[in-house]
This record gives structure tokens, sequence and C-alpha cells, in this order.
DNA sequence: ATGGTCACG
DNA sequence: ACGTACGTGACCATT
């Protein structure tokens, strides 16, 4: 028999420590959770137990003596993030079957002791599961350590092993860790004797107890032994502390650690509330929720009809549809309506169904809009799952229907196919996701923002942006001849050639090879960024080169040989655009990113010559001015910036003027840009130190800037204090337009996760609000050009920007119905400003 | 899969 | 004492 025995708390340590903080949507944290089962699972798939033994301490120890207090006390106590998650994970423990064991008065590690010696004694194996290096001292002929240092493996300790690491046997580590003591555990040991040391002594004389009984005799330096003789007290009550416990009063009857069967309902249920669908996936349970079902609803047997025909489909006022596609290839689709099931795999009637249904539910809209689009038809969605899951809970990865089924405790029906079971729930899904978008006020967000702008992205998607593919290879071919050019230099100044691609490998030319001074490491060696670079231009011709380097490689590989790639049969790029991707409500362009062409450098600028209107026709683009600035100026209500608005004053010289406490006219160009750092910070939820760093001024002075700005803008020192306020109270933050970002972070008790909660709760209602803005604006501007029988289209949005495709003829018309939309898009209490620009290129157009 | 780097707002 | 501004996506090297 084989007892696999776990050292509960050093394992959810090791958890909650080494995965990144994971919380539902109700912020409950989960990672310890997660971390642990994972671990448990891979476990107990290496080690192939008979038994289960999980081992926790119970709170207060109140076990052996005075010192055991003392020293106890210094440990850290649990966070509470970890505390929280305790009890929910020996709940899902009990329900996985798994044996838990405490005992009052002593830890785990007495347990596992104990549990140990019993197997050794009565001949069985046991494997103790562990992150702790104490429990090494048990291993014996028939008890096998698996140690846990990270989330990614374990390590097999045997006797032969810990001989091999430590030289000695297990049994006499407790007698080395007396005498080196371990500071993690507050064991003192003896004073001036490490590791090395204390193997030593414990090699040549066995035990604590032969050194002091022979101390004067032993063959050793004067200074050891005056060492081991100061420390007498403190060695033996080492001795004392860091032996484990072999008989703590437990159950030790091995029958009783048999695996109990799992209770699988209430295991996926609770999985299924905190949100920890892998886990369910991972345990096997996926099916229990159909079981359930199909044990209390026997009605639910599914009639699948394959349709052929439009007639054979349902004419109802409201089809719930669920489709799906391959490469944004139709692939088909499943018409849920009442307890009836149909399938249609032919994308001609797929279309016909879209034309002539009245009112669609559907799982996401967009693609259906796009193929309404290239139709020439309109389809009318009533409902989109997937915008409508965002909206509540805009932090998730991912809104697959199986998943949300889940998270909002839908029962699906049994089903050999996932995707039939899921359209089935659809109608309980779309009830659900609608009461609760209209219980926290978001029916206008989703119906009159979201699901109208996915029919605005789907056809940008379609239209799609123009480029001169020529005129790209051209350009390309020139960085090709300049980036060779430099690799050559690159290396004849190193001396020897690298991959210079490989942050490792310059990190070692740079920082070994040419002894430059390391200003910044990473986790695994050396910083390379070209912040460090700069500073060390001085120091070495290299340095230009592998910036330029870095510059050109970059220009050439994503915004040359990719965006060649990705251009379409007509000569055109069609990125897409994510809806639900982003925490705060931007919308994201992905294969390839348009909103990330370069504009900073002149060089990086060229390209944006490559993206043209077609034959005739013109670009127009509009930005917005300062949005953000705007928006915090409404939201925080603060006079004194409202005016600065209202007067269109340059904000950035009123800033300078009021943080350096100057006339207007006596602004200088650096303390203007200065400012403008400043107007940054403050609205990414500002710190000295970054802000110092931005500037180049000294901390000090930074935190002084912050300060003078906060006076004279007294009202945004107000929101800033109050929507932390705010998060903490509600749990979330939120835009004008009611957009929510929940927030989490801000109970963690670790300082930094906090700190960056508060700069989220800071920054989200801003940012998100100006994107609640331009989404209007975009609507309203694809409407319109309809309206006015223009056949100019929107084709790109840069999250302060918008760009529209027009006729020639039409381009002063749109440019001033374009600047008009964005700008009336709202109505804030400062004006709302966009300047439009035309020209051929998106290089010409951009003002 | 993850980390480092760098492009944009 | 510690790390250090918000939001993205793509590429490359490395594990």
């Amino acid at each position: 028999m084989k007892l696999l025995v776990v050292d509960g708390n050093s394992i959810v340590n090791r958890a909650f420590y080494g995965i990144r903080p994971l919380t539902t949507k109700d912020g409950v944290f989960t990672n310890a959770i997660y971390g642990f089962l994972t671990m448990l699972e891979r476990m107990k798939n290496d080690t192939d137990p008979d038994e289960v033994a999980i081992a926790f301490d119970l709170k207060a120890p109140t076990f052996r003596h005075k010192a055991y207090a003392l020293y106890k006390a210094n440990r850290k106590g649990m966070p509470e993030e970890l505390a929280m998650q305790m009890p929910l994970l020996k709940e899902l423990l009990s329900y996985l079957g798994y044996p838990i064991v405490t005992c009052e008065g002593y830890e785990a590690d007495d347990i596992i002791g104990t549990l140990s010696r019993v197997c050794r004694e009565s001949g069985n194996e046991c494997v103790i599961a562990t992150g702790d290096r104490d429990s090494l001292q048990l291993i014996t002929e028939r008890v096998s350590v698996r140690l846990c240092k990270n989330m990614n493996g374990t390590t097999l300790y045997t006797p032969e092993t810990v001989k091999e690491e430590y030289g000695v046997e297990p049994k006499a580590l407790i007698e080395v860790k007396a005498i080196q003591g371990d500071t993690s555990d507050n064991i003192p040991g003896v004073a001036g004797i490490g590791p090395k040391g204390a193997t030593e002594l414990i090699k040549k004389y066995g035990t604590v107890d032969y050194i002091y009984d022979h101390i004067d005799e032993l063959d050793i330096r004067e200074n050891m032994r005056k060492k081991l003789k100061d420390s007498r007290e403190n060695a033996y009550l080492s001795r004392m502390l860091g032996e484990i416990n072999l008989y703590a009063p437990i159950d030790t009857d091995l029958e009783h650690y048999r695996l109990m069967p799992a209770d699988r309902e209430k295991a996926s249920r609770l999985m299924a509330r905190l949100e920890l669908y892998s886990l369910i996936k991972k345990f096997g349970l996926e099916a229990v929720e159909e079981e359930r079902e199909a044990e209390t609803d026997a009605t639910a047997a599914l009639e699948i009809i394959r349709a052929d025909s439009i007639d054979e489909l349902p004419k109802a006022e409201r089809i719930y549809l669920y489709t799906s596609f391959e490469e944004n290839k139709f692939v088909k689709t499943y018409v849920a309506h009442q307890e009836k099931l149909f399938e249609i795999s032919d994308e001609e009637l797929f279309r016909t169904l879209l034309q002539s249904a009245k009112e669609i539910f559907c799982d996401s809209s967009k693609p259906l809009f796009g193929i309404a689009d290239r139709g020439g038809f309109e389809v009318n969605i009533g409902f989109d799952i997937s915008l409508a899951a965002y909206l509540l809970s805009p932090s998730s990865s991912d809104y697959d229907l199986e998943r949300l089924c889940s998270e909002y405790e839908i029962r699906v029906q049994k089903s050999d196919d996932l995707r039939l079971s899921c359209a089935c729930a659809m109608p309980k899904l779309c009830e659900k996701l609608q009461l609760k978008i209209e219980s926290l006020e978001q029916h206008r967000l989703l119906y009159e923002i979201e699901i109208p702008l996915a029919r605005v992205l789907a056809r940008m998607e379609n239209i799609g942006f123009a480029v001169d593919v020529e005129g790209i290879r051209r350009y390309g071919e020139q960085l090709s001849c300049e980036v060779e050019t430099l690799r050559q230099q690159i290396y004849d100044a190193v001396g020897y050639e690298f991959n210079i691609n490989s942050p490792k490998q310059l990190g070692k030319a740079l920082f070994e090879d040419l002894a430059l001074p390391v200003r910044k490491k990473t986790k695994s060696g050396y910083s390379t960024n070209a912040e460090v670079l700069e500073s060390l231009s001085g120091l070495h011709p290299v340095i230009s080169l592998i910036l330029r380097y870095r510059t050109i490689a970059k220009l050439k590989s994503t915004y040359c040989d990719s965006l060649i790639e990705k251009v379409a049969p007509d000569g055109r790029i069609h990125s897409s655009f994510n809806q639900t991707e982003t925490r705060t409500g931007r919308i994201s362009s992905t294969e390839p990113n348009l909103q990330n062409i370069p504009v900073r450098t002149e060089l990086g600028r060229e390209l944006r010559r490559f993206f043209k209107a077609r034959e005739g026709w013109a670009l127009v683009d509009a930005d917005y001015s300062q949005i953000e600035l705007r928006v915090l100026a409404h939201i925080s209500g603060d006079e004194n910036m409202k005016k600065a608005f209202s007067d269109n004053v340059d904000i950035h010289t009123v800033t300078a003027s009021q943080v350096f406490n100057m006339p207007i006219d006596m602004v200088t160009p650096l303390m203007r840009s200065r400012a403008k750092a400043v107007n940054f910070g403050i609205v990414y939820g500002i710190g000295a130190f970054s802000l110092s760093k931005d500037i180049g001024v000294s901390v000090k002075e930074a935190s002084q800037y912050i300060k003078n700005y906060l006076a004279h803008f007294p009202k945004i020192d107000e929101y800033m204090q109050n929507v932390i306020e705010k998060a903490k109270r509600d749990g979330y933050v939120e835009t004008i337009e009611g957009r929510r970002r929940y927030l989490p972070e801000l109970s963690s008790s670790n300082h930094n996760t906090r700190a960056f909660g508060e700069r989220v709760a800071r920054n989200a209602p801003i940012q998100g609000t100006a994107a609640d803005i331009i989404k209007i604006a975009m609507i309203r501007v694809d409407e319109r050009l309809r309206r006015e029988g223009l056949s100019a289209r929107l084709i790109l949005q840069v999250h302060d920007e918008l760009i529209v495709e027009a006729p020639a003829f039409e381009m002063m018309q749109v440019a001033m119905l374009l600047q008009e939309e964005m700008e009336k898009a709202v109505t804030l209490s400062v004006p709302l400003i966009a300047e439009a620009a035309m020209g051929e290129t998106w290089y010409d157009a951009k003002g």
C-alpha cells in the first residue's frame, strides 16, 4: 500500500505565491485554490497512491513551550486573500473525496511525521508532498518526499538524493539545522556557524548531544569551540524546535485514508461558482450538469432538425442563433426555438434566414452584421450574449457559451455535441443576462452603443484600408540594407557574431565582454531596453548602432514584412476589431494591429504614406484634442481646468503656469513639456518616482509638481480621492455611460497590488469614458454617412482618432460631418474638440 | 507558454 | 523596505 501525505499549508502557500492573483468577477480570490488542486492532481498522477491524507495546521499553536509561541509570533500571519480561500479549498477537497487531517495543538508537520512513521512501521510506503524542506528529515527507505519548488514541477527526494545534496543521512538533517539555524523558521542555531560548518561537524560527530557531551575533546579549531559553547542553549533549543513530532494523536488507521468517491455535483457546482472552469475539465466534471439535468428533467430529449430550406425553419418573432465560424468563414449555425433545434450548414440558406428573421438573439453579432453588410441586407439583432457578458464582466478572458452557461448557472441538456447543448441553453442564458444588464442599468450601453457599434466594426472590417504594397516592399528593402550594414558594424564593434535579437546574447556581449556598467536587471538577466542603452550611449560606439538596429529591425519585421502578408486580394488590409478585449471599454485591433502604426518618429511615420485612399478618393482623418483631460475636467468638475478648456487655451501651457506659478506668457517650452508629462501622469494615476524618471528631474521635484498641480486643481485632487473610496465601497468604478470595471486588487494585502488597483480606479473612468464617447461618435458618423447618401465610409479607429475614406468630391462635406459628430457625441461641461484633416495618404491626412 | 522589447493612444 | 503611470498587440528568443 502507498500513502500520499500532502502538506496542505505549505502547498497552499506555494500555490498562492506562485500563481498570479486570480479572482472571480465579484472579487473572490481563487489563485491558491486553483494552484493547490492543480498540484494535487499532478502529484496524485505522479505517485499513484492507494490512500491520501491532506494535513492542515489549525489556527492557534498551543503546544511545545513558551519559546514556541515566541518564535511562531515572528512568522507572518496568513494574508487575508489567502485566508479567505482556505475554507473554500477545504470544502472543495471534501467534495472531491480527499480526507483532510487536522489536530488541535499540532502542526501539519507533526501529522505528516506521524503518518510517515505509521507507514514505516507497518511496512507500507509513504510519499510526502510538500514545499518545505523540513520534511526531508522523515525520509527512510519507505518514506520519500516530493518537493515542490515552484508551480512547474516537483523533485523526488530519497535517502540517496538527500545524502548527495546535503552530505548527511536524512535523520541527521535535524542535527545540522540545530547548529546551522534557519532564519525563515526563526531557529537560532549556533551563532557564527553556517551550513558548511554545521555539516562538517555532524558528519564528524553525528549529533548535537555528542558534540556537547564531548565539547572539550573535539578535534576542532578553538574559535569554533568557543562559538559552540556560547550558543549551547540555542543549539539545544533549535534541536528541539527542528524535530518533527512523530506521535500526534490522529487516526492512524490507513484504511480511513482511502479516497472517497467525489460528490461530483457539489464539486462542479462550487468550481463553477469560483469560475475555475479549467479545473472542472481537469477533474473530468464537465458532464455533471448535463447528467443532473437528464435525471431531473426527462422531457429534455433533443429534437434536431437538419434544415435544407427556409420553409423548414421557424418563422417566429424571435430566434436564437449559435453560429460557428472558422477563419471568418461560416461553418454552421444552430437555431433554437421552442424545444426544437435546427441545424444549418448551407451558407446561402443561412443568409436567407438572417435576412428574413424578425429578431435575432445571438452569441456574437459582429460576424452576422458582416455577412449582412456583404450581402447588402439588414439584420435585426435583438441581443448579443458576448457583448452583454463583456459589459457585466469586462475583465474575463473569453465569453464562449459553455463557460457562460456554467458561470450563470444555466443547466445545459445532455448531448454529444457541446455546441448543441449551448444552443439549447441560449434562451435561458439570454434572459439571465438581460435581467442583469437591466439591474445594472447598462441597457443603453448594450443596445445603443455596443450592439450598434458591432455593426459599424463589421463594416469597417469588410471595407479595409487600401495599401501600396509595392511602396511598402521598396521601403522594406531599404530597411533590409540598413539592417545588414548595422549588423556587420555591430559584429565588428563587439568582435564576434551573435544574435542581436536575443536579449540574453546581447546582454552578455555588452555587460560581460565589453564590460559596460549594468544599469538595470530583469528576472532573467541584464536589461537591454532602449532606456538602458541610451544611458550607455556615451560609453561605447556600438550602443547607438544597436539602438538604430532595433528601430530598423522592428520597422521591417513588424510593419513591413507582416503587413504585406496581411494584404487581401482586393489590395486592402482587413484588420479585425475586437470589442470584448480591453478592460476599459476600448476596442482593439489585430491581424494586423492598425492601432499602433508608427507616427512618433519621422522614419516610422513614413510608413503611413503607404496607407492610402483608393483611386480618386481621399482620407479624412479627425482626432479629439485632449479628450482624456477634458473628460477629467468634466468628471471632477474642476472649475479651473474647465475654464482652461472653455477659453480654448493650450492646456499644457496653463498647467505649466499653475504648477510653476508663472504667468502664461512666461512659460518656456521646457516647462510646458514637463507640465504635459504631469498631465499624463495625472490621467494614469501618477507616482512621483515615475514622473521624475519621465521628465528627468529629482523625485523630490516631481512630487512638488504634483502637489502644486493638485493645489491648483482642487476638484481633481478631490476626485482622485473620492473615486478610490467609491471603488473600495462598491468594488467597481464606472464611466459616464455606466461601463464598469471591477477592482478586486483594492482588497489585496500586497502593497503593490493595492497601489495598482488605486491607479486603475483613477484611470479607468477617464479612459473608459473617452472610449464611450468615440464609440457613440462612430455610430453616428456611420449612420449619417448613409443617411446623407454619401459613399464615404469609416475605415479605422485609433482610440481618439477616426479615419474615413471618401470620394474626393465628398471630402469637405465628410470632414464637416465627422468633426461635428465627434464633437457632439456627448455633452460635457467642457467643449469637446475634434480636428479634421484630409489627404491622399494617412501620412498627409494626419494633421 | 513566457518574458523582453517596442509600436501606438 | 520596495517598486514604481493607464490601456493594448506583435515579434523574437527561450523554456
